[in-house]
DNA sequence: CCACCATACCTTGTAATTCGATGTATTGCA
DNA sequence: TGCAATACATCGAATTACAAGGTATGGTGG
């Protein structure tokens, strides 16, 4: 069980997969990425730094993430990007997801009446 | 602490999503429900027995369901409706996914260029 | 008649996440 | 000087979902 071996709640995750998802397309720094977040979903999505810093160190000593301090004004800060690793998390993650919110999507709008393939 | 003031879970409740979906349009039972929803999702979403009758217990002592004893075949079986209350919770929690799944699918889809309003 | 599988209910322990609160330290501004 | 924002981090609590197991009945095949 070196980590996520076992069959993980289907639901959760995401948090995990808007971080890999804003730091492919670009470095980040914890503190950026908690806002980044919030204003990308219009805060529908606003996770804690509580959530972040752990996803963050998580992915890291997973090899799926490598970081570098950088300062900034005087501010001390350490920038995740994606290794290669990462990337291929995130396009299962993606995957995941996506299957996932199809799936209820279509239960949710569709009726009782057998679907047409 | 009634049950759900606090801010929960952003994304747990989709079973209870999926169960209250599937009774608001005809009265089920607890065993069926597994099955319609494993069924529905062409298996992406399974839940188990242990997740669907603690949910069903939950909703029903909230007053979203209500039940009745029914005895098929000999086989004994509890089925659920949803009430009044239910039909809104359902109203609920079906917008709140949407926002959920809206959003997210904006930040896997949309690039990183300023969104147009 | 017995064994077995499907049906049908239920509970318990465990694991994984997420959240809120809190703590530290620095910078800039009033 | 004091306060807000920046920037990192961790802890405890709560929620959830899951797997596994437990009970009981009915039908079917040997």
């Amino acid at each position: 069980m070196t980590s996520r071996e076992t069959n993980p709640n289907f639901m959760n995750g995401v948090p995990e997969l808007l971080i890999l998802r804003l730091l492919n397309e670009k470095e980040m720094y914890g503190y950026e990425l908690v806002q980044a977040i919030r204003e990308r979903t219009d805060a529908v999505v606003a996770v804690g730094e509580g959530v972040v810093y752990p996803v963050l160190h998580g992915l890291e000593s997973d090899g799926a993430l490598k970081s570098r301090r950088k300062t900034v004004n005087g501010r001390s800060r350490i920038y995740y990007s994606v290794t290669a690793r990462g990337s291929r998390r995130l396009a299962d993650l993606s995957e995941t997801w996506t299957n996932l919110a199809g799936a209820i999507h279509r239960m949710l709008m569709g009726g009782q009446s057998a679907e047409a393939v």
